[in-house]
DNA sequence: GTATATTCCTATTAAAACGATAGGAATACC
DNA sequence: GGTATTCCTATCGTTTTAATAGGAATATAC
């Protein structure tokens, strides 16, 4: 129950991996990292990750420059972005019922009273993603 | 993200469903409902539905009687049914990532550093499921 | 003891999501 | 011009999900 995609766990990775260059050199401008160089260092399909890298970036959680000595690297410092970010890029929002808003809508039995346990659900997991950052998961 | 799938929304709807059967005559012996029935009050595809009263009672929350004015009840009173022993029943341990328990065995670049993250995203789950019971729920 | 209403068991199917791959265009550096 | 990269769009195979189907076993009613 409740297993999360490959592609945000790969995301996280990717993430990780950027937030480690970032910390290895501190005060530094970050270092751009290819695509390739990534996946091949996390075990993760290239082709695959750049995709995951483009989604990555349409939500602004990393920048990227083409050309020859381009790539990837983080677009602020990793203790700045919450892992709900990360997610809600990746995957959407997290929603465990469809009709989480929609409150007395639902015409069939006793549907709308589970309704409530579920927005408890997603708020107990929106809260533990919102209070973790990327820094967070790479100091363990 | 983290959508439940039907079985188990169905799932608790019924149990839902039972434990307001019960709520309506309290201290009188619970009397069974035909799967058909709890099917039809609360929209739910019937010969769907058999196939999961057919886990929640191999996992003993439910107890069936076959034959006419068979039905089922629930196993236990809805203040003793935990959230998460349903949620269990029908899909199985809250299991955000398969290495949860392996601690240093993935061989792949930072694959262990999220592993820590997600333990800590199932202990969320898995406190608010436990924090909450059947009648909690039906009490809106 | 026959009809009926139910649970119970096993298979099958249709559709959607997931995971990944592929070809090639655009861009920037040397 | 050559090369390394991001970027865009399409496709494909597999797995999971959601549901349906047929019929066997069982208990009650008359």
């Amino acid at each position: 129950m409740f297993s999360v995609p490959t592609k945000t766990q790969y995301g996280i990775r990717a993430l990780v991996h950027l937030a480690r260059i970032d910390a290895a050199s501190p005060g530094a401008p970050s270092e751009s990292e290819a695509s390739a160089g990534i996946a091949k260092a996390e075990g993760i399909p290239s082709r695959y990750l750049e995709g995951i890298l483009a989604q990555l970036k349409a939500a602004g959680l990393v920048l990227s420059e083409r050309g020859k000595h381009g790539g990837y690297r983080l677009a602020k410092p990793a203790s700045e972005m919450r892992m709900i970010e990360i997610v809600e890029a990746l995957e959407g929002e997290v929603k465990p019922v469809g009709c989480l808003d929609d409150s007395g809508v639902c015409a069939q039995g006793d549907c709308c009273l589970p309704r409530i346990f579920w927005v408890g659900l997603k708020e107990a997991i929106d809260g533990y993603l919102g209070s973790r950052t990327l820094r967070d998961v790479i100091e363990g």
